[in-house]
DNA sequence: ATGTCCTATAATCATATTATTATCTTGAGC
DNA sequence: GCTCAAGATAATAATATGATTATAGGACAT
């Protein structure tokens, strides 16, 4: 997973609306029309949301007949996939980072304590 | 923590230059005018990231003479500070998230499987 | 096939975000 | 005091985001 792709997952949880939709899903399945009525903003709004949620990868969706039910997927929220392990993959992976973390400080500086 | 305030720290770590500044501030700390080099992007730009990042808690600042050095704040890089915890607290904490959770489908469903 | 319900996409608008350049503030040192 | 350097803030411009209304597609019923 690229930075560009770590930083877009979080990009899509920056929003309230969108962090309530995964808090309701980490209950049980949800179906558009639900949370049209739970968060009182239009259809396309909702739509948007999940489509932004799944291109993320965070959450998945079942066609039942003409709903469509949405759930988490798994591999976001395992135990230990928490912000240090994310740090630790973009120093090891990402080439401005570990271009960077290779050289000295180049600032005259009076040793950080 | 409110479920406002997660979402502005999601949306602190939604951008790759940011989280790359805190790639980078997980090695060491660092000093902003590093960091101007290291990005290629002006002075107040970093400054700006800075402000953001310190908004959401993520990082902290000690002045050094003239210089000021960043580094990370323990609490968001704990371990055990996944995706699924975050998720909990707003489930239990959050007004919208409680209110439609206690409620049933109320969306002529098929039975989720 | 026609109509209806649920969801997705398009066009649009207001606001937020990220960068720039210019200016201000603050601390170090003479 | 004055000057210089590091960083913060202000004003501004380009792009991104989140909402709306209007429209289109898909599944099920009659």
């Amino acid at each position: 997973m690229t930075t560009e792709e770590i930083g877009a997952q979080f990009k899509a949880l920056g929003d309230v609306t969108r962090l309530r939709i995964l808090a309701l899903l980490s209950l049980r399945e949800y179906c558009n029309c639900e949370l049209v009525a739970i968060f009182g903003i239009s259809q396309p709004a909702i739509s948007r949301h999940m489509a932004r949620l799944k291109e993320a990868r965070l959450i998945q969706e079942k066609r039942h007949g003409q709903w469509i039910f949405y759930s988490l997927t798994r591999d976001p929220f395992r135990p230990g996939q928490g912000l240090g392990e994310t740090l630790a993959r973009i120093r090891e992976a990402d080439p401005v980072v570990t271009q960077a973390a290779s050289e000295s400080p180049n600032c005259t500086v009076p040793a950080p304590s």
